[in-house]
DNA sequence: CGCATATAGTTGACACATCAAGTATTTCTG
DNA sequence: CAGAAATACTTGATGTGTCAACTATATGCG
């Protein structure tokens, strides 16, 4: 799709980007589904918070290193609350802010899946990659993440 | 995330294929709302209908060409409909499928919306890469999509 | 023919993402 | 120190994606 006005090989290189991500991360998140009960969301905030250095995060600061906005995070905070993955806690000295925590629950999830997880994406990825794709992927994501941030920086509506 | 028990590489590689999907895709969605009105998912079946030699599809058809599944297709074309973007009607030899198409508003929207929306993934990532990093993700994609299609075939549950 | 089964699509429930608007607090500033 | 502005987060609406269960029609086969 949306390859008129594109060169042929301009095209193929973006579907060919689109059908990794649409076949490679749906299955991985319907995998950690399947063996640890949670979904690849809560997943990634559960890893999030359970390689934490301090006890507790506020909702923003987390939010901003998985690079989400702040609203996303409240919402899936408060479903994971509700599952008992996770506890918000009124910070003492700015009351605006929440104190962030993994629970036991949340954390004995985590600590289950996180190996599993790994496992697959060695399995889907890293295994079936070259170290020079591997190197070249990266620099690929540099290249557009420096026009991105260059170009479209975020916080900003675009016209 | 999800790096314990992935070498450096992986890890990075890893990270940076998220980050491309993360800053891109939401990047160019967001731009096809602005300038045309519509939704990243209704573009993408609008083009699909444009591009169409007949002048329409049943749905199971239209989906597999998306790489959608059925109910997907179903429930996206539905809010199309409503919107005018799209048509069903019931196919005359089998009744069980619709003949879908999309309707005068629906092309030209598309129409003014695609050469747009060609010239934004060009400006973000065919005129951002290198010929080589273009053909090093393709290959990328291709030994991914090997591996997923002869591992972890779909429309069938994963353990 | 008549029943089993396959095929085409719908529906409802739930999780997720984004946007716009709103509520509290805190901090800044005249 | 009071009002303005910034910060931290919530909420509700809408669109999107997935799964499981369901309806309806067609087809195959004894």
């Amino acid at each position: 799709m949306a390859q008129k006005g594109m060169k042929e090989l301009d095209s193929k290189a973006w579907r060919a980007f689109h059908k990794i991500g649409n076949s490679l991360l749906p299955h991985l998140s319907r995998q950690i589904t399947n063996h640890s009960g949670i979904t690849g969301a809560e997943y990634v905030v559960l890893v999030a918070l359970s390689e934490l250095i301090t006890p507790n995060v506020n909702l923003n600061r987390l939010a901003l290193g998985l690079g989400w906005e702040t609203s996303r995070m409240s919402h899936q905070l408060s479903r994971m609350e509700e599952n008992g993955l996770v506890k918000k806690a009124r910070n003492v000295e700015d009351s605006r802010c929440f104190d962030v925590s993994i629970t036991a629950k949340g954390r004995k999830i985590a600590e289950s899946a996180i190996p599993l997880q790994s496992k697959e994406i060695n399995h889907c990825f890293s295994d079936v990659l070259s170290k020079e794709q591997m190197i070249s992927l990266i620099e690929i994501s540099d290249a557009i993440s420096k026009h991105m941030k260059e170009q479209h920086p975020l916080n900003k509506k675009e016209i």
